[in-house]
DNA sequence: ATATATGCAAAGGATTTGCACGGTT
DNA sequence: AACCGTGCAAATCCTTTGCATATAT
């Protein structure tokens, strides 16, 4: 797990145990550097544990989500996606979004002015409409050079 | 139709008929100030056209955004949502979505002043990416006070 | 008259849930 | 033994599609 032994201490309440399938899908993720569906991280794993049902795979993705390990990304295009916080893609990014191939771009090229946007909106929201931020998503929308 | 007469001839290529409940969405989302569901306008049109399907709904809506006259919501927290860009909320928001309960708050605060990075933003991805953007998004999660 | 818009019912697709089994602690 | 995690199948929920009918121009 994620850099530290003593790592399910810190993740008490999450789970009582860190099995197979949630390794697996932990680490494929944090391998890739793609936005996976549960459809397709399911796919890649049933090549090695053939035993594996896509339920396992819905359930673990949440409960990574809840652990802060993953992002769960919704674009709108039909299923949603999960990108690893760690390994492959630990940067601050933000998505472009293909609506005519869904193909998905990241960029981080401005990332540290967007973040001054983000911290003043939240500092905003959380002042003036009593908010607890826990997340956010910026993302563009249009069409890719093959698509235009 | 939105502050022009000949406004048909605009918008040719979309639609060859304004008819009475496409006429009747489009009023109701100008008059809301809320971010309605498919199934909310429908129940809420059904009062008056209990003729209406919610197909109908679906299908203008997916017409209105083509034609750029409204904006599609999409939070994650199951339906879709939709609001019009002219009338009652006109000015460019961004919004809060409260994960505990599902409630949508807009805020415009700082809008102006990070309309001009999120252009600038577009401008220097399009070029790098050679990607028309057509849309964003800006969305904050977390829990409003009633659920903090 | 002719093309377009509509409603209904059925289909579709992603995700969630019920439940019994199996492995851990 | 008690509990938790898993897989399967069924159920859900939102949205889209096929098709026959109704309507506008």
């Amino acid at each position: 797990m994620p850099g530290s032994r003593n790592w399910r201490g810190r993740h008490k309440g999450y789970f009582s145990r860190w099995t197979v399938p949630r390794e697996a899908i932990l680490d494929l993720l944090k391998r890739t550097s793609k936005h996976m569906s549960a459809k397709e991280i399911y796919a890649a794993l049933y090549k090695l544990y053939p035993g594996i049902g896509l339920t396992t795979v819905y359930r673990t993705l949440d409960l990574l989500v809840r652990m802060g390990l993953i992002n769960k990304l919704i674009f709108g295009l039909g299923e949603s996606r999960y990108e690893s916080k760690s390994g492959e893609k630990k940067k601050t990014h933000y998505h472009f979004v293909c609506t005519g191939c869904g193909k998905i771009i990241d960029y981080d090229d401005l990332v540290n002015k967007d973040l001054e946007l983000v911290k003043r909106t939240e500092d905003i929201l959380s002042k003036k409409y009593d908010f607890k931020v826990l997340d956010h998503s910026i993302t563009f929308y249009g069409l890719c050079k093959d698509c235009k």
